[in-house]
DNA sequence: CTAGCAAATTAATCTAAATCAATATTCTGC
DNA sequence: GCAGAATATTGATTTAGATTAATTTGCTAG
């Protein structure tokens, strides 16, 4: 991955787009809704809100900020900013990277609708990487420091985000194990098996669908290069596993790509 | 509950010395003692106490179980065990591993005094995986329900334990870097300094210890062979940076190892 | 529409680490 | 202390995936 891609938003850059792009009279216009609440969002049951019950929704409801759309390329936040919120994606996606001395990216997660992002700087107080939009998307932003105090009124909500970290540390758990362990191949078809399941949680196609990232997000993230994750694309299509086009993906056969995985 | 909690290695060794070692006889006698309280512990100011006060701490006292004594290759749970508690090492060392289709182990990490155990069950409600002493080991077992009905009286231990969970992601995420970019002399290396800090946290030898994991344990955690880490260790030997004597290292030349791993 | 660049594919070669194999050392229980 | 089993080391060979390099495709801005 080129730094460029990285580093091609500036902070001021950033700002004028906004300006232009989301003046009060565009926002309203926006697709990527900013105005909805929690109670009337379509990925309440996936995110912060399940398990909360209608008073509970809307104590939370107060504490979300609902930011702008965020533009492809544009950061969340940067590696070693003071961590002050954790981010909930409403819509697009997300990667979190982290660059290696020699300018070398290294993506560690991506994020889709309804996950949570930035749990990675609640220890130490700033982020561990850095965290940018793959594609216009939007965001609501849950400051830490709120999200503590009503956890600590509400049990609920408490006991759900234990939840949402347990289960980041279970899937990083499984991350380690996929990377200790496993051939191309397998990394590859147990990204695809894990992204069709999680695009199957916010109701999408568990078998079509596009990818966000680029094959070299994907290498990155898999410790592949670029050109085995497009030789792997390419073999699995060839066994008709998989149609690739570009960005599109199809899963042919799920319970062959699951055999893949299981195997070894 | 809890000795029935204790299960021996599979490897049916040790099933008559379970019997003799744990009678409630020989437990007083145990050098591990298992009546410390949470105030008097030596590791209270790494643990979960820390940042609780005098009474606060009395609360934590009240729901720890202090469990008796572990063997070696003793399991702490097994994987999809249901999920029940946090544990504390007080003492020794454990490892946690999941196991392969095909019966191969992959560790998934190791566990020092100080450092809490099982978080990756707390959002499936089942262990994600296999937990063993690696040694002569004592924990103390906290209760996940009762852990979490105290942090919503105490905001501290809840902002305490968010940090805990929030470390262990921290953590998670570095080892995916190393795994997806790493050579195998920078994984070693940083293995090591990763040791050797956390000794440090709890007033050991930063530069002098004693593994109390197989090569084999290392090369499962590092996504490489025995014979690779075997090799490691001697080319690391060779260059006068660690002195290594079975399971006793020496590192020679900490700041050397931190280069190894910081260049690329 | 097209120039210019980013992203993706494909092929040829190279290499770090795996695998295979043999030996040495260290633990463990009798 | 000794036998047998783990554990560890070392060497020879193989290989999966990296690297290098060239080409193709797609995308964006003018």
């Amino acid at each position: 991955m080129s730094p460029a891609a990285v580093t091609s938003d500036s902070t001021e850059e950033n700002e004028e787009n906004i300006a232009i792009q989301h003046s009060p009279s565009a926002r309203k216009l926006c697709p990527h809704n900013t105005n909805i609440s929690c109670a009337s969002c379509r990925l309440n049951e996936l995110c912060l809100p399940i398990a909360l019950n209608k008073a509970e929704v809307h104590q939370l409801d107060e504490i979300v900020e609902r930011n702008r759309p965020y533009k492809k390329g544009d950061h969340l936040y940067r590696q070693s900013d003071e961590f002050k919120s954790v981010y909930a994606v409403r819509s697009g996606s997300f990667k979190s990277y982290v660059l290696s001395d020699t300018g070398q990216g290294r993506v560690t997660g991506f994020f889709l609708p309804g996950e949570i992002i930035g749990m990675d700087g609640i220890a130490s107080k700033h982020y561990a990487n850095s965290t940018q939009a793959l594609e216009h998307s939007s965001i609501c932003e849950i400051p830490f420091s709120q999200l503590e105090k009503l956890s600590h009124q509400l049990p609920n909500l408490q006991h759900h985000f234990f939840a949402i970290m347990g289960n980041e540390i279970a899937k990083d758990q499984q991350i380690h194990t996929l990377l200790s362990s496993y051939t191309a191949e397998e990394r590859t078809a147990s990204f695809l098996l894990g992204l069709s399941s999680r695009y199957a949680r916010v109701s999408l196609s568990p078998s079509r669908f596009l990818l966000p990232m680029t094959r070299s997000d994907i290498g990155e993230y898999l410790g592949l290069t670029v050109e085995t994750v497009s030789r792997i694309f390419t073999a699995l299509q060839r066994k008709r596993l998989i149609e690739v086009n570009n960005r599109e993906i199809e899963l042919l056969e799920i319970d062959t790509l699951r055999e893949i995985i299981g195997v070894n």
